[in-house]
RNA sequence: GGACAGGUGGCCGAGUGGUUAAAGGCAGCAGACUGUAAAUCUGCCCGCGCAAGCGUACGCUAGUUCGAAUCUAGCCCUGUCCA
């Protein structure tokens, strides 16, 4: 499995990227001799990506690393189609507007870390909407529709399973598998792209693209996913309490994302180290090795280091010394959810909801109740308690992990 | 267009006239134990209210009834089969 010869990958074996490969020697050879410009897909539905992407764009990130070049794909047309996989569901539909902004915003995360600009292994990114967009329908079906059966396409999981399950499935999802292929060739002609990469459920895409530029055009172009990320107690990666956990610094908080990577599953160290760090992989095996209590310190190498690589250096250094002095020292640190109050005082259960702690008045009370509610350190039980300011900043937390500052306004 | 089946809380899924804010499970939150981990056990889990209680909720609308998620009619949506 490990006789790749290219850097690679060499790098994307060793490091845990690899899921499938269409044709692993084919890819080897061809990343030995020149420049291999390889392209992942994103949707565009929300403004920002979550960490369930994260495989993804550091994959084009360690393509660069071993001196290939990076295409970023905005699924800007294909985002007004619907990618059915792994959904029992249809997608609503979203304005064009809200695809363009999405877009706009999604970009800024890309630009930490992949170069982008006009060199050979500079990365690119394209929308599809400028090709998609401009298609016709007799067009498309000429072009594409002779290559594809309806007998096969049905067999493609994204398909079989929506009608197993006995779900709908518009023709406009139907067609997705269609459109995404036609991308991987329009890019492989106008871009020289050679690969496309992706998560395990997007193999089937993948392979629609590899056929579609075999038969159109001869042409022999690679396809590879990676596995399916999934924490040590099986659920998909990206939920967090409070929601998805996003990659732009407007959708989650800094801390909050330093939190995520800190509040790891202890078997998950190692592998997360390898994916999501740039660091080496010895010092990886080192840190994944210790036992015991002592692996939390490879939890707070982790948590930096990729909140370096996505928010940036002083993010993942605020977020720390936030945590270090609210967890170790009982003391505030500047990065906590803050709540500046006008009166000299402020009940319990407002200051909860104040701080985002508790979505409803009743929320806050069961929180007080339960015993979850602590001022400064001590448990509170009585839901009309009010904390008298003092002009002092005061810490209220819910649980042992959620703290948050009150301030005198 | 026709026949049949179905639409219940974030999700799955019971429930066929009052005892149903709606069983059970999952997810989530909190407590205990720990290491800001996992596993386990316990409590909570529509909103407002200190409470009694009130308001909303079982696809939509209009009815029947003292009383409806449960019955009736129309409509919308989905599936299967037929045209």
């Amino acid at each position: 499995m490990t006789e790749y010869t290219s850097t690679l990958l060499r790098l994307l074996e060793e490091r845990g990227y690899i899921h499938q490969l269409t044709d692993a020697e084919g890819l080897d050879k061809l990343a030995n001799e020149s420049v291999v410009p390889g392209y992942i897909g994103f949707d565009a539905t929300a403004p920002s990506l979550h960490v369930g992407s994260l495989v993804q764009i550091m994959m084009l990130r360690r393509l660069q690393q071993a001196g290939h070049k990076p295409v970023v794909l905005m699924g800007g047309g294909t985002t007004r189609i619907g990618d059915p996989t792994g959904r029992d569901e249809s997608r609503k539909m979203l304005s064009d507007q809200t695809i363009e902004d999405n877009i706009a915003s999604i970009r800024t995360v890309f630009s930490r870390l992949l170069t982008f600009g006009d060199g050979p292994t500079d990365a690119v990114m394209v929308n599809n909407h400028d090709w998609l967009g401009k298609l016709g329908y007799i067009e498309l079906l000429q072009e594409v529709g002779t290559h594809f059966t309806v007998n096969r396409m049905l067999t493609f999981d994204s398909v079989k399973l929506r009608l197993e399950r006995e779900q709908p499935m518009t023709f406009l999802e139907f067609n997705y598998m269609i459109l995404q292929g036609y991308d991987f060739r329009h890019l492989c002609k106008t871009a020289a792209v050679r690969l496309q990469m992706g998560g395990s459920d997007q193999w089937g895409n993948i392979i629609n693209g590899i056929e579609l530029t075999r038969r159109k055009d001869g042409v022999e172009v690679f396809g590879l996913t990676t596995p399916l990320l999934t924490t040590a107690d099986g659920k998909k990666m990206g939920k967090s309490a409070a929601g998805a956990v996003w990659l732009n610094e407007d959708a989650l908080p800094a801390y909050d994302f330093w939190q995520y990577w800190r509040n790891t599953d202890d078997r998950d160290v190692g592998k997360f180290l390898r994916l999501f760090t740039d660091l080496p992989l010895d010092e990886i095996a080192r840190l994944e090795s210790l036992e015991g209590s002592e692996i939390n310190a490879a939890k707070v190498v982790l948590a930096n280091e990729v909140t370096k690589l996505v928010r940036g250096e002083d993010a993942a250094k605020t977020a720390e010394a936030t945590a270090s002095t609210t967890f170790a020292g009982g003391g505030l640190g500047q990065d906590l959810p803050t709540l500046d109050i006008a009166e000299a005082d402020i009940s319990i259960v407002d200051a909860l909801i104040g701080l985002g702690f508790a979505a409803s008045r009743g929320e806050a009370k069961r929180l007080v109740a339960g015993g979850g509610a602590r001022v400064d350190g001590s448990a509170v039980t009585d839901e009309a308690y009010r904390i008298v300011l003092e002009g002092k900043e005061i810490r209220v937390s819910s649980g042992k992990k959620k703290h948050g500052i009150l301030r005198s306004a």
